[in-house]
DNA sequence: AATGAATGAGCATTCATTCAT
DNA sequence: TATGAATGAATGCTCATTCAT
């Protein structure tokens, strides 16, 4: 009703779209990390960025479009500072590093973002089809496929990882393990600190000294060959149930 | 209309509410697994179960409680497993990798309920008060509070454990990022391993080894006395932002 | 569930029912009156009768039923007071006085009684028969229509009441106003008050103040004698719309 | 289904909305009045008002709104017809018969609005805040309050009302027990009928007569022998509403 | 006489989305 | 391009009442 676009530098009509469209977004995002992704519904959404339903679906004709232009945006900057972390370090150790280093201060400073991906994992990849995601992942540039592909081995090579690192696997596990946790913490928000008396900070932290110290080249590495088959050994699969 | 009772032997009262909230809760959970929480309408939940939503209603008066009772039933079998792998291991350490491998097999076995519960960190549990989600807790025993509050400090003793981990926060850090880790792969399914190539369990076994690797005390501690500085020293605490 | 009958005298089934069903009464009287008759639903009525609700449905068969039942009891208890009023007083109009003042400690003393029936006014005795209702009144021996029958008559010949008075009218009239009045203050309650800035009590006995100017007899009742017949010729039943 | 919009000649919106609306509050009051409001659903109003549920909601976003606003509107009309009848009499006492006779003819004109109302007062007007009520009172002029405030007081000084009445209290309890006697017959309609064997026109008008009787002074009889043929002039046939 | 279990019909309200202008 | 109006299909939940024991 009042709202009204005061701040229009350009006049020109594609400029106009692309201010109506973040308009939308920002609220949208706001909105979404605010109370969830299903709880939120378009009537709100419209109040928030203070267009009418009807010019909103000019914009993104299914409220799906909106998550998934969100996402992407997310997904984008997190790449961005994934090849950022990469660059910026000398040993491979150094580079994965860098990148929890990273995703500990996201944790710390965009917790609300985090809660939305959360959210996004749990309940929204799920209903949507692979390739979608996949295609997202191709735009933002390339994210830990691209940039982490070739960081273990150049890491063994280097001598800053244990040489035991599987070059096809380590990488994506530890990826997804550190994701995994952020999200995680960031969802439970309050609550993970009630349940384990620590703040969210450290116990994030915590648990990616534990894996760089997992990933690390030990001093004297003729200690540890056969870990990974004394691993076998100690956790032999069994079945339950 | 379809609802038959075709089985009534035991004519005890008791025994047959049992009979019928376990119908409800075991067709719900498959449901809330399938298709999400959110996604499930009570009328689905009434046909899925074979009985009216009138009846259904006066097992459980909301949808809700429908689903804090699944989530403490896998509370309590979580628990239970946990306080098994604690009692079946010698060292500390082996406690540790017993329960984590616990983890393996329940996202290899029991995919869907993972999920179901990634569902609920990540929609649910923000919607509800801690206390009813502590409450829980308590109810199926102890989890990780108890059971798992002592161990770093045992494995510092017995050797088998680094001597530089912090006995209030690392077994913590380590359980919360195991069941992150987790619950991703659960949620993402299939879509992680087109993502990045890898099947769910290699993707959680070896992220589970590193962690074990990180933990573990090294035949030469004194070379690594200083790791917690280093770590210290290479992720300086730059903001983004 | 844990409501038992501690108290019965009289071991005799007919006596337990007669208990049974007066608590019955009791708790729907208490909430009817509180909470306003259709917002009651069975399920209290049963937990504030400490009975299963399908041990009351061997009482009354429809919640109508108990509907019912305390209408006829509070319609007796009026009846008796009423008879009892009559009896009381000398004149015709101390009669009548007797009966509004009772009307007025009604009002004040029982006020969620006569707001009860202000309900079953407006909502109830609309959608039941007729014949129901007048053969609740008969059984509460007569009310009115006996007692108040010939009132007027008698006032005019004792020379308490104005002698142009319709003996087939205007006790009937009068009687109709005064409940009027007193349901609808009862039901409006502190809300009239605020309204009109008086308290409930003082604008009913001003009311009857005035009607009992109305009826009653006066110095020069010579002066007025046609004023009735003129009314009736001046005000004719004429239909609007 | 059958919703057809046949009449759309005024193509201003704003100008729509109020004929949909209005269709709404028409349908929804003669519902109301035949049924009772508590027994009337949302659907049958839609049904009833040719338009969809949704559309409704758009309208007015609960049942209550509805309520409230036939409420309101007949509040106005009412608040309207007693300045009316204040303008166009004399003495105070033509005064106050003016807006009896008002009443009178409202009961035989607009029975089932007044039925309405009387619902209004036995079931909601005791759920909803006092505020509410007053508010609207506020809006709809001024009503009894205003309008009838001095009126006692100028009464007795035009010499056409007892002495012994007073200001600040009788007026209020003279409209209250109109409008509680004209709202009881209304709800009863032909109970009334059937069980005083009068006609409730007959019935309402003798009670306003006793009562106006009750009020006029009566020191010099002869002043008032003519009051009523004075109505006459002063409350021409004119139509309601 | 008492009661645990079951239920059918309904209810107010929501919401993403489309259409006509 | 913008928007006021409209809507179909649900959605979670309620309640008086009936059965079988």
């Amino acid at each position: 009703m009042a709202s009204k676009k005061q701040k229009s530098p350009p006049r020109t009509y594609p400029a106009h779209r692309e201010r109506q469209r973040k308009r939308i977004l920002d609220a949208a995002e706001k909105l979404f990390v605010e109370r969830g992704i299903d709880r939120v519904t378009m009537a709100e959404l419209t109040v928030a960025s203070g267009l009418q339903p009807s010019t909103m679906y000019q914009y993104f004709s299914k409220k799906d479009d909106i998550v998934w232009a969100i996402v992407g945006k997310i997904m984008a900057t997190v790449s961005a500072r994934a090849s950022e972390a990469d660059a910026s370090a000398k040993s491979a150790l150094d580079k994965i590093i860098a990148f929890l280093e990273y995703m500990a201060e996201e944790l710390a400073n965009q917790r609300a973002q985090v809660r939305f991906m959360a959210q996004f994992d749990a309940m929204y990849s799920h209903d949507w089809p692979v390739e979608r995601l996949l295609t997202l992942e191709a735009e933002s540039s390339n994210m830990g496929s691209e940039v982490f592909r070739d960081l273990i081995r150049e890491g063994i090579a280097d001598g800053s990882l244990r040489s035991d690192l599987d070059p096809d696997l380590t990488m994506q596990a530890i990826v997804n393990a550190a994701i995994g946790t952020q999200r995680r913490l960031a969802s439970l928000g309050s609550k993970v600190e009630l349940e384990y008396g620590q703040s969210i900070d450290r116990l994030f932290r915590e648990a990616i000294r534990v894996i760089v110290l997992g990933l690390r080249a030990t001093a004297s590495p003729q200690n540890e060959p056969s870990t990974r088959v004394k691993d076998r050994k100690v956790i032999p699969a069994r079945r339950i149930k």
